[in-house]
DNA sequence: ACTTAAACGAGACGGTACGTCGAGTCTTACC
DNA sequence: GGTAAGACTCGACGTACCGTCTCGTTTAAGT
């Protein structure tokens, strides 16, 4: 396959990367997605335009890029004090799955309304939905992964017996991140902690009377 | 407030809005919504770029209204041998519960596979999320009144005993359009009746064991 | 010829002529020839625009006729307190042909550096320059009927002997008149009442030593 | 004085250059001045607009470019055979200035009426009258560098006593450039030999009587 | 340490679309 | 039937970015 003389990467720039990256997520929050130009970026990074474009295909590669090394910044932050071993993305399993359930999807609800999260990730959703090939690499990078962190814990509830048998746990698990997602992006009702506890509940238990 | 001088609504050329509808439509579907752009919807339409300027302020606002148009033409379509009695938007109560949301939410599943439809309600979610106001219209005029027919539906249910007396409606009805959304939205997962079927099985007994 | 039906000019509305001679005169001033436009001077007139195109094809035949309007107005207010018989356009004979035609050279030249005639008269100039229909009816309208009371007035120059027989009054003129309109339309030196003397002075008695 | 980012004249397209000049006096040529638009100019030279506005203000700014080069061009073409030393722009001084001046004048003429030249110089003078900006380069690159060969034929001709002492050449060749001028813009007659003649005729021995 | 080839900053280039303005035509309602 | 008003199609405006393409200038590997 003949593609361009594909670059080295062995000689890129650190410097001009990380340049990047935050000029990215400073533009995506402060003008939003459609009005952010890959000129903008180049100049506000102080870096030429062919710069970017030779390590990134579009804007939004180069802002889900962007995103995934705040998310991984985030997380060695968050272990860096740890003796070594890296805390792993892990949800709880104290025995109460409600309570770990509800624990987690109030994280999420508090960390898709920061500002700082909320821009870039809503606007690599949204053109993720127009954008099949973006898409798919958003959902492979981003999303699936948190999600199989809950297929992990209702297998778990499973064998502990909490959670019936025949419940398919990658199913089970729209229940809450569905309404979650859909309140957030489309702002069709307020995102609150007990928004969270009632989705859980309601999933948990279904809605007919037992 | 200080308009530029609205333009004159009972002057409006019919002709060129439909052709502007049918235009933004075909090409949304052709070329997708950030290929698309108002010089080829003028183009396309037979009309001069300023008349679609002049009634609507993006591409987004002009697509929305050809949605709308869109549905309105298919009810009108689907009653124009009726009676006189105007078929409402309505989801059917046979009285049992569980078959009449798993028939309503195959419909839905059926719909937006439909690439006639995906497409443009398709972009216009997208776009939403970016946009505040477009959203706020989104939800208004064409989400919140489809989601309020399961309101309607739920309390009837209620009355009937079928679901618990202390449930929000308004709540449990995204136990299965939130999934949907985002597995559609997003391609996280198969869209088939098999699934919408087990959402309205989880979301009605709950996933724990009974 | 099927001519559009041409209007019927018996109904036409005095009022709105006024208006549309003031509007293209104040517009011409205030941004110039290039950047008025016939909206302009219909909306400064409270006029439609389809008035100013059923009388006029463009707008610089309005602004030349606005401009004869212009000249017979101040022509009628010098002769407003004659007895009755009308001051004709004339070139004073004194018998000193030299006085006389310093004399209607230096108001020639006050007039062209009057603001009030120099915006419309120059754009009508240039204008008249590029648009050889136009040109021509400005020459024919404006110009000749100026240059000719020259011609008047050194045929009568010749009958006393004061100039050379063979000599062409019509070509005589211009070499007064053909620098005067050059210094002023192409701004190549100061156009003052030294500098129309000079040339009076230099085209009597010619350069060379005598 | 800032300017928008001046550009980079080193790194200037050469090609561009040229093939818009070619483009601006082909177009002048076949629709006049005021149908050239630029985005004919930079179509028909095969550029893009934004490479046109980069380097003119306007397409005024373009045809007095395009128009000095074609003199530079038709003077480098003249003078490629001689040995090396330029023959410089310079009136002829045969010691006869009467012949001397009917020759350059002559040659004038018949410049102002061929057609290449006469569509895009006219242009110029015409936008250069209502255009002051455009007006005083107009003058100052094309038009007074003309008028000073016939200051300096006439201070020769001072000196050899051809010409009064106390005239002034400056306004002297304005005796027959204007009439040559006002004949040639304004097409208030023929423009012929003769008539060039006949002014030089008359400015050198005045029209009354020796 | 020196060479050398790739990445880099800068930005000009041919394009496309933007959103606005005005041209000239046509329609509606009024007088 | 002329008029004021203004919507219409069309085309050009001047601007913003696109993605590609030179230009020198670092800069880091491989001699």
């Amino acid at each position: 396959m003949a593609q361009k003389t594909a670059p080295d990467s062995t000689r890129r720039s650190e410097r001009s990367r990380r340049a990047i990256y935050d000029a990215a997520l400073a533009l995506v929050g402060e003008v939003g997605f459609s009005k952010m130009t890959i000129e903008a970026i180049a100049s506000r990074a102080g870096v030429g335009k062919q710069t970017v474009y030779r390590w990134w295909p579009s804007k939004g590669d180069v802002l889900l890029d962007a995103f995934l090394d705040l998310g991984g910044q985030a997380h060695a932050e968050a272990n860096k004090d740890g003796e070594g071993a890296d805390t792993p993305y892990e949800i709880p399993d104290t025995g109460d799955l409600e309570a770990d359930l509800k624990f987690v999807l109030r994280a999420t609800v508090d960390e898709l309304v920061n500002p700082k999260y909320d821009a870039p990730y809503r606007a690599l959703a949204a053109e993720g939905m127009l954008n099949p090939q973006l898409g798919a690499e958003f959902v492979e990078r981003l999303l699936e992964p948190a999600l199989q962190l809950y297929v992990k814990r209702l297998r778990a509830a499973q064998e502990a017996g909490q959670v019936a048998p025949d419940v398919d746990p990658r199913i089970a698990l729209e229940l809450w991140t569905g309404p979650v997602a859909q309140r957030w992006l489309q702002r069709t009702g307020p995102l609150t902690h007990e928004y969270a506890d009632r989705l859980v509940e309601y999933a948990l238990h279904g809605i007919t009377p037992r």
